[in-house]
DNA sequence: AAATCGGGGAG
DNA sequence: CTCCCAGATTT
């Protein structure tokens, strides 16, 4: 805390004791770097003043919001607890641990982050700041990523928390983890910590803190069909549960288990005959946590009416109107080299 | 307990 | 490329 003392962090999020707010903030910035994550907050926070405004709002304009962050279900779960909180709590946030952490989107971190910082609560926040911190003076080997090394450090974190200033002691731990005691390189010979650091005397602090799981990526074919009607408007649809992007629209998606070119794609993918096939784009590539995706967009045209030959819940938008509507970062990348570049009308690349 | 869910920046 | 980020939920 002392060190934290000469070394402030102004946030925009730090400035009020305001549980919506603080809890806007906790949400966006779950697995979410400071600055990625504060445009979002000031959006957020000019859009939705208050919890009855965000519980208020259509979903899709929630998700158009928080486009290109990821991690999507925070955005759905955050509308289903402003919904909760609003209508059901009358908008009065909870105000103890164990109601907070009922709120969907909020666990263990969360939950000790807004009882901590909005009520001044006793509860220890543990992120991946803490994990680092912690396991590196201890020195504790105990793999951060497993059951046993959750338990492990939340009852560290819990047993050396400051009870009479929890806020600033957990704002203290995190700011030092991501400023001083970084994961890559970090400069021990400047650490206050450094004389009673386990790690640093054991030189392990490069090892510290343990994963036990890595992560195996596997790669996916998306074709999207660029469909333009006799309007000039194109087909998309909301991409449902089960699968990455949920909430967020697209071109109508064939997926293929490997690469194809264009003519084993039009063969395998038995389009109907009133579609023909304008063009195809390069293939764009967007790499996710446990998959890779080699993106190419096929363009169409419809030579007659045929309502049904795209998925039926497809609805059909004018291709300004799409700067409105909340896409994967891969389809809006191809949007801007389609739209902004070459213009709106189709076959035209 | 393990798998899954985005996107970006640092090294 | 790999790793990690103010983690949570589902399987």
């Amino acid at each position: 805390m002392s060190w934290y003392r000469q070394h402030p962090r102004v946030l925009p999020w730090k400035s009020t004791k305001d549980p919506y707010i603080i809890w806007l903030s906790e949400i966006i910035l779950q697995q979410t770097r400071v600055a990625q994550g504060t445009p979002y907050f000031l959006a957020f926070t000019k859009a939705f003043p208050s919890v009855h405004d965000l519980a208020n709002a259509p979903q899709d304009e929630v998700m158009r919001l928080w486009e290109g962050l990821g991690y999507y279900s925070r955005a759905r779960n955050l509308h289903t607890a402003a919904k909760y909180i609003s209508r059901e709590l009358d908008g009065v946030f909870p105000d103890t641990y164990q109601t907070i952490l009922k709120l969907k989107g909020v666990g263990p971190y969360t939950a000790a982050a807004i009882a901590s910082f909005a009520y001044d609560l006793p509860h220890a926040v543990v992120d991946g700041n803490v994990y680092r911190v912690l396991s590196r003076y201890f020195g504790i080997e105990t793999p951060i990523d497993t059951s046993t090394g959750k338990k492990t450090f939340a009852e560290l974190a819990d047993q050396i928390l400051d009870r009479e200033d929890p806020a600033s002691y957990n704002q203290a731990i995190m700011n030092f983890g991501s400023m001083q005691c970084v994961p890559k390189n970090p400069d021990c010979g400047k650490c206050p910590l450094q004389s009673a650091c386990r790690a640093f005397e054991m030189q392990k602090v490069t090892q510290l803190p343990i994963k036990s799981k890595k992560i195996k990526r596997k790669d996916r074919y998306f074709y999207f069909l660029l469909c333009f009607n006799e309007a000039g408007e194109i087909a998309i649809n909301r991409r449902g549960a089960g699968d990455i992007w949920q909430g967020l629209y697209q071109f109508p998606l064939f997926e293929l288990e490997q690469a194809m070119n264009l003519e084993d794609i039009v063969e395998t993918l038995k389009l109907p005959k009133e579609l023909e096939v304008l063009s195809i784009s390069k293939t764009y590539k967007q790499i996710l946590t446990h998959q890779t995706i080699y993106a190419r967009f096929i363009e169409v045209e419809q030579k007659q009416k045929s309502p049904e030959i795209l998925s039926s819940d497809a609805v059909w938008k004018l291709p300004s109107a799409l700067v409105d509507i909340a896409f994967p970062k891969v389809v809006n990348r191809f949007i801007e080299d389609r739209f902004d570049a070459a213009g709106y009308s189709p076959g035209l690349f």
